[in-house]
DNA sequence: GCCATGGCTAGTA
DNA sequence: CTACTAGCCATGG
């Protein structure tokens, strides 16, 4: 790599998220990069390594957002190869394990670019061994399919044979299956697995947010929606998923060691920043305001824990949100983790039973919760409300039918009471 | 533990 | 209708 005069291109798998998962030699390339091209990454920790001057270009694949061309990627690491720099296209997992990594090295050889192929840890075999799942075992698997979720197994002419699959496997490992999952096993049990089988399916493995559920192929899909798990994820199917009840190693260790996440939405709402924060139980801020007093606030509050920015973590909640002020969304489905007082817990449940686009007073809380005389009280704990907007402070006003207070600012409750009273006549 | 302090309420002037 | 007051009750210093 000292011969910076002939550019190369490295292709680099950065391994499942977790830092300590990545490889020496993927290390040593970033740090040498004078270009890092890099996809959706589960942990950007491993940029820090690059040189400061090192030019670095995103080029995800997000859903959703513009989308950038397979071959629009081939050109520019071409390109900036040719002009003799040394060019490190980095990839979440392993580079040759689905991560069309062999398609830009082939486009590479065509054009007599030299290039490097540096493997990473698959997510298909890292992310279960966090989850606490061997993939072969002696008594339950010797054999093992590695799959691409993202082609919907439903389709005409599907290039996975499901029929031999389904039953030709001890162990199947789907990536990027999550939003597919419910055709996935509908086709497997078709094709005569067993529906009792096994599942687990693991969200953000490795990183300090793993989340996993288990289940059974007849169960998963609607354990997946209930709890709420969304890409990115992998699935294990097969009787080694048993294992994880006494291997699970991961999980319980995180739990000693919480990150807080956050992320920040500009609203249509007069030009407001809304800050989210969550814990790895759920949203456990919202706030409006500034970004340096939010984190002040989340230092103080959960002081010691690493807080970090991570905007796709919330993709779910804010198009929930999205979705309330523009008027057509009347609740959330998203996690919570309350924090208070018993008192307060019991008085923000209270609120989250007030029903969209109604009014109650805070006597008629203080009722609810059974203390008829501490409306006042309830005053104070609603002002302390964690989560405005999902616990739904602003439906309570004052027994006489003003407005009463709001700690973000009556302008913003006046708003969402507004959206809510429209939404609620078109209604009827 | 005492005291002030709230996104309150009900009653009175 | 507004202004004020006395009660109310969980919190935080």
């Amino acid at each position: 790599m000292k011969d910076k005069k002939r550019g190369k291109v490295y292709i680099v798998g950065a391994g499942p998220g977790n830092i300590g998962l990545i490889t020496l030699k993927s290390k040593e390339c970033i740090e040498d990069a004078d270009v890092i091209i890099y996809d959706y990454l589960a942990n950007k920790e491993i940029l820090s390594y690059a040189r400061p001057d090192a030019e670095q270009i995103f080029m995800g694949k997000h859903g959703g957002g513009p989308v950038i061309t397979q071959d629009k990627i081939n050109r520019i690491m071409a390109a900036m190869a040719k002009k003799g720099k040394t060019v490190v296209r980095l990839k979440g997992g392993d580079p040759f394990i689905f991560g069309r990594g062999g398609e830009e090295a082939e486009f590479l050889a065509d054009r007599g670019i030299p290039f490097e192929i540096v493997p990473g840890v698959t997510a298909g075999i890292s992310i279960p061994a966090y989850a606490g799942i061997p993939l072969t075992h002696r008594n339950y698997s010797s054999t093992i399919a590695f799959i691409t979720g993202h082609e919907d197994p439903l389709k005409e002419k599907s290039s996975i044979a499901w029929n031999k699959i389904a039953t030709g496997v001890d162990t199947i490992v789907i990536f990027m299956g999550i939003t597919t999952l419910p055709s996935i096993v509908t086709n497997l049990i078709k094709n005569g697995r067993t529906p009792d089988t096994p599942v687990a399916v693991i969200q953000w493995g490795s990183t300090n947010i793993q989340k996993t559920v288990t289940g059974t192929l007849k169960n998963i899909a609607a354990t997946v929606k209930a709890e709420g798990i969304r890409p990115p994820g992998i699935i294990v199917i097969g009787e080694v998923v048993k294992l994880r009840k006494k291997l699970m190693w991961f999980e319980g260790m995180n739990d000693l060691n919480p990150r807080i996440l956050y992320t920040i939405y500009k609203t249509g709402i007069h030009g407001k920043k809304i800050l989210i924060a969550a814990t790895p139980k759920g949203i456990c801020r919202i706030h409006f305001g500034k970004e340096s007093s939010f984190i002040k606030e989340l230092k103080a509050d959960f002081h010691g824990t690493v807080i970090q920015r991570n905007d796709r973590y919330f993709s779910q909640i804010i198009s929930d949100l999205e979705n309330y002020f523009r008027g057509s969304a009347t609740n959330f489905t998203a996690k919570i983790d309350l924090q208070g007082t018993t008192f307060q817990k019991k008085v923000w449940r209270a609120l989250l039973k007030i029903p969209y686009g109604k009014t109650v007073s805070y006597k008629e809380i203080a009722e609810m919760i059974g203390q008829p005389g501490a409306s006042r009280a309830i005053g104070t704990a609603c002002g302390k409300n964690p989560i405005p907007i999902i616990i739904p402070c602003h439906r309570i006003i004052s027994s006489d039918g003003s407005l009463g207070g709001y700690s973000g600012g009556l302008d913003i409750k006046k708003t969402l009471l507004g959206i809510e009273k429209n939404s609620a006549r078109q209604d009827a």
